[in-house]
This record gives C-alpha cells, structure tokens and sequence, in this order.
DNA sequence: ATGCCTCAGCTCCTGAGA
C-alpha cells in the first residue's frame, strides 16, 4: 500500500493538481492538509469520479484536513477527543487495516508567541491520541504537515534558522516524544540525497534554490517499520505553475 | 526588510502561513 500527505495550501486552488497527481500517482491513501474550505465547499464529487472514497474536516480559510481513498475509511475520527480545538486539524480513519490519522500541526508563530503555546498543548494532546490508537491499533500511520524539522539535516540553513519557528528544541522534544511511542520516520530509514526538503518559501525563488525545509513527515508503528520499501518527497508538483509551497511524501509499505 | 509570495475574505488591505 502507498500512503502520501500533501499539504495543499487551499484545495480549491490545488484540486485540479491533486487530481493530476492522484492519476500518475495512484496511492492507496492520500492525507491532504490545509483545504482552506468549508465542508459543504468539499469537492468529493471530483475525487468520487476519480476512483476515491473521502473523509473531511473543513474549516472556513484556514486549516482543514482529509483522507483521501481508494477504499472507504472506516473508524473516522475528527481532531483529537478530549482537547478542545476551534481548529480542524485531525482526522483519523482505518483504511485496510491501517490506523491513519493525517494531520496538520500548528506552525506556532514564533517561540513565547500565543500560537507556539497553543502548539506545545496540541503536541501534548495529540501524543496522547496517538499513544491511544497505537494501543488498539499496531499498524498506524501518522502523516501530515508537522510544522517541525528534526534537526539541522532538514534545514536549509541550520546556523541562520537556529532556535526559530521549526527549529526549536522544545518543538523537536515533541518529535522525539512521537518517536519514543514507538514510531519512526520512515524518510529516515533511507539512503537520502543531502538537502531533502519537503517545504520551500514561495518568496525569495526559495525553490530554485532548495531553500526548504523538511516539515512533512510519514511516521509509522514499530508493526510497519520492517514493511517499509520506500519514502520519497515528490518535487515534481512544486514545478508546476501556482505551486503549493509543500511537496507530496510518499511512502510505499507492504501491508 | 516584522520584507520578499500566496491565499481567503466582512476583498483594493489585512492576517496568516512557515
């Protein structure tokens, strides 16, 4: 099975590039993030004709988050129970035994803002979602956009960008903290070019630089871990014309 | 230069993203 997450950056923007995509890249399961629309604005009729089944948590410009299938996700769950959230970030669902949950985590602003206390909450609550599906569920998949780079191999400028917004040490304790559940990211499990970004400013031609960051990540259960053929981060859709800033991470696991 | 793009919306500016 091949499992992707995309952030999109408005869905209604990117529908016609992740129709695009889903043709040449016929993953099993698909977690967008960032639809920036309201459930009834949905596009499920375009991904109905497309082959796929989907799940959405809309919200009105920002956030939103889906999966996207070839079979129906059973089991859906949206944000995380237990942590009040305006924000619609989570959703969860089972697709052929597979725990998914898709996520967009808060970017957090700056370190002390408002935005990076409510992030540090939202990591806590979230580990204790995903502590609880990994009890039920041993094969579990966590994607999304984390809004957090591991360490300085995912920065394109580790001095210039130390201790800021996606570099700190207390957001990668978290990262850490999801890892010590018993995950592992699977980009790491692979040989991988030097400089592998999944995140790029539209600003400053960031791209043709490969001024990015790696902030995409698919985490998967210890269960998952010895199935894991592949981890790859598309570039080819940030070529396109009205790019979204993010590129799609897919991950191939034979379950 | 608290900017440089891009997107949404109470849209011709502002807030937010990362």
């Amino acid at each position: 099975m091949k499992f992707a997450t995309w952030n999109v950056n408005s869905l209604s923007v990117r529908l016609p590039q992740v129709l695009d995509w889903l043709q040449s890249n016929p993953v099993d399961v698909l977690a967008l993030q960032e639809l920036k629309l309201t459930d009834e604005k949905f596009p499920v009729d375009a991904f109905t004709a497309a082959g796929y089944s989907s799940v959405w948590f809309g919200q009105k410009t920002y956030n939103g988050v889906a999966l996207i299938s070839r079979t129906p996700a059973a089991g859906v769950v949206k944000n995380i129970p237990g942590f009040d959230d305006d924000m619609s970030r989570v959703i969860t669902g089972t697709v052929h035994g597979v725990r998914v949950i898709g996520a967009y985590f808060p970017n957090g602003q700056a370190p002390g803002s408002d935005k990076f206390e409510y992030k540090m909450e939202w990591l806590t609550a979230l580990r204790r979602w995903v502590k609880e599906e990994l009890a039920t569920h041993p094969h579990l998949v966590l994607m999304g956009d984390y809004n957090i780079t591991f360490d300085d191999a995912d920065v394109w400028d580790p001095e210039g960008l130390r201790d800021t917004i996606h570099c700190t040490e207390e957001e990668r304790y978290h990262l850490r903290a999801l890892i010590a559940l018993g995950l592992t990211d699977s980009h790491r499990l692979f040989e991988q070019p030097p400089r592998t970004f999944s995140w790029w400013d539209y600003r400053d031609f960031g791209f043709r630089r490969n001024r990015g960051l790696r902030i995409d990540h698919i985490l998967v259960s210890s269960a998952l871990k010895p199935l894991v053929q592949s981890c790859e981060i598309d570039k080819g859709p940030r070529k396109n014309e009205r790019p979204s800033d993010h590129a799609p991470v897919v991950v191939d696991i034979a379950v």
